[in-house]
DNA sequence: AGCACA
């Protein structure tokens, strides 16, 4: 309606014209996401479980590797079946506080072996030839490091983040991004504490019920009802393998009517 | 802090 001419540049506006847009994917983008600061405490086939059924949430998981030494501790290469899927749970479950950990996600350097073997597999011929120079890209990469061209790499990688930053793909600020990971992700996988949250209880099960079914576990202390809420209770155990270990027995049981129980660890 | 798969 109005006859007054375009600006002639970009106002602050037109940034959140297309802001509906799904965001583009970032130059290093891949299918296979590398995880860190993941709680040494938990146990390997714990946290590569848990990995596992976090991340499928966003799509098909290929692949969790992960490993306890020195080096790769706390540290953990999930690959999607796609790269959107991937990217999705990078923005989502980064910063998520898994057993009370942030866990930081960014794209890997390099493809996982599963990730190339079902592309190998999609193209219907079993190449395995190209399987090969995978692995053998793996050694050169090695050797590379060894020489000490890790410092001309440095260098690479920070004039692309500059590059990045410059097409306006700028990381949001990490507070936001923590709330928003908190509120977009289940409540399953808070840290292991010897207390339990249940949720659910159906109509009808009360306090005896709750104290015969969970004293049947090693450590059992009690069990804490809440006046007027009769669908939530508290049980404490002496520790935590044996809290684990009921919530693990117990989690989903079928009182026969009604919801499914819920158990999660209580929160702190 | 730390980018692997034998």
């Amino acid at each position: 309606m109005s006859s007054l001419p375009p600006p002639p540049f970009g106002t602050p506006m037109d940034q959140s014209v297309d802001s509906d847009e799904p965001p583009p994917l970032p130059s290093d983008a891949g299918q296979t996401l590398y995880v860190q600061n993941l709680n040494e405490k938990v146990k390997l086939e714990t946290m590569k479980a848990t990995l596992a059924n976090l991340f499928s949430n966003y799509g098909t998981v290929l692949s969790v590797v992960s490993h306890t030494n020195l080096r790769m501790r706390g540290q953990a290469f999930v690959s999607l079946d796609d790269v959107k899927a991937a990217d999705k749970a990078r923005r989502e479950a980064h910063l998520f506080p898994l057993y009370g950990k942030a866990m930081k996600i960014s794209f890997a350097k390099s493809k996982s072996d599963a990730e190339v073997l079902q592309k190998l597999k999609d193209q219907g011929g079993q190449d395995s030839e190209e399987f090969k120079q995978h692995k053998e890209q793996r050694l050169e990469h090695k050797k590379m490091a060894r020489r000490g061209n890790v410092l001309r790499r440095r260098e690479l990688e920070k004039k692309n983040r500059a590059r990045r930053a410059a097409a306006g793909e700028i990381a949001e600020p990490e507070k936001a991004a923590a709330k928003r990971a908190q509120h977009e992700m289940p409540d399953e996988y808070l840290p292991p504490n010897k207390m339990l949250f249940l949720q659910n209880i159906p109509d009808g099960v009360g306090k005896g019920e709750l104290e015969s079914l969970f004293s049947a576990y090693t450590g059992y202390v009690d069990v804490q009802t809440i006046p007027g809420k009769a669908d939530i209770a508290f049980v404490e155990y002496s520790d935590i393998p044996s809290s684990a270990t009921a919530r693990g027995a117990l989690n989903g049981y079928n009182f026969g009517a009604g919801d499914k129980l819920k158990i999660t660890f209580a929160r702190a």
